[in-house]
DNA sequence: TTTACTTCGTTTGCTAAATACACTTTCAAA
DNA sequence: TTTGAAAGTGTATTTAGCAAACGAAGTAAA
């Protein structure tokens, strides 16, 4: 930004490539989901398809937000969605693999191009989510993401890396109601918290450790439908 | 990453120049000071010089990582500083001021492209510190962190949101130590992390937290030539 | 050498907050 | 009316936070 161009190396005067990178978190009141894009397969081909979290390089008028937000409402048609921004990923070669080439190329102008990254996830009601049909190269997927297959470039180190920041972000903000329906209950929230931070917690210490937050907010309504007690409803205040 | 390019704009075909800033942390026993460099003053002209963090272009075969290493090196001449990636800032606008226009005409190939910067924090031991003499544009200047003049670009923006994310890390992993020269006191320590939290801490309270943590090991040492009962000296661990 | 002064490091004693832990209640279905 | 399944709740204990005070260890000046 201010110093002089170094001796010892020329300055890159080609720029890069900046993408933007997603990981949708969504929550199936079992396990916790990433949503993944699959490469649209080339005609008649048998190479084998990759897997990738979506993204797409940031246009030249666009902020980060603002790419991630659209790169979001292109892939899922909802508005206000909850986005972070979590890390760029800058590694020369990150795009530079055999297979990340092969898929680059179907589609980019300058497949060859060094591309940094930066990190976002975001959280999304399965509840809400209806897949958008044909906008994006290949299907898309739910997987747990405590199983997640082998990915695209550096993939599978920014959704690690998404899952060890959501969990900073859960504790210190609690968010968790992101990626719940507008009706919940505590338990499903419990739930929602033990299986992103991996491991089990309290239900008395739990439900005083939330009401004290007052994020949430208990609503006159219960649960239908349930063959047990019904629970009370919460919403996000 | 893995879009179609999308139909309402063209992607960014021509990239974008990716910067590293660094916002360094001294801390003089009394404040917390942030580094700035200052604009190398052109020749016969009389425009105001401008301050800003160190920073500059990443190169073309170059982590982000490193990128920051190289930029603290050449200011510093120490290694094995301590640094942090902390937030990615892509405004499209944000190089594009009037006098930061000006600034960057005076070393930039291209000085009108847009710039996306990677912030990076680093704590340095100002006891070892050794300010490099001409290698940079104008002088290096050491300010208060609670009165950081008007800086050039967004800078003011990032000093802001690398004091923040500094206070979460240092609650969180106890790196106060690296502000600090080899030995110190443990009312060193505390005072470090009662100005970069802006509160009063408890010293009975803080002692226990922090030889809790076993991040510091006591020397058999003893402080000298304090006209006081001499503290006891402790290390990282 | 005595006294005053300063900060260190700990003690005591109180209050507030966090944690660990187990049983009763409510509803639907059989 | 019994059964299964999850809801919902209280208390005792431990840990953390805060205030005041004190003995210890050193320097400096009388």
């Amino acid at each position: 930004m201010s110093k002089k161009k170094s001796e010892q190396a020329p300055t890159n005067t080609l720029g890069m490539d900046v993408s933007v990178d997603c990981v949708v978190f969504g929550f199936d009141n079992d396990t916790l989901k990433v949503l993944l894009i699959e490469q649209k397969q080339p005609d008649h081909t048998e190479l084998k398809t990759q897997k990738a979290v979506p993204g797409d390089l940031v246009l030249d008028n666009e902020s980060l937000d603002e790419a991630a937000k659209r790169i979001l409402q292109e892939l899922t048609s909802l508005k206000g969605i909850y986005l972070k921004q979590f890390h760029a990923f800058g590694d020369p070669n990150r795009v530079r693999g055999l297979k990340d080439q092969q898929w680059l190329r179907t589609f980019r102008v300058n497949p060859e191009r060094r591309v940094l990254t930066i990190g976002y996830y975001s959280l999304v009601k399965l509840s809400e989510f209806k897949p958008k049909a044909a906008s994006f190269a290949g299907n898309t997927y739910w997987v747990d993401v405590y199983n997640i297959p082998s990915l695209a470039f550096d993939h599978n180190e920014i959704v690690h890396k998404a899952l060890l920041m959501l969990r900073h972000e859960l504790m210190a903000d609690h968010i968790g109601f992101e990626l719940l329906p507008e009706k919940f209950t505590l338990s499903q929230l419990q739930k929602l918290y033990e299986i992103i931070l991996d491991k089990k917690l309290d239900k008395r210490n739990f439900r005083k450790n939330i009401l004290r937050t007052e994020t949430v907010t208990a609503l006159e309504e219960k649960q239908q439908g349930v063959l047990h007690k019904p629970a009370q409803l919460f919403t996000k205040k």
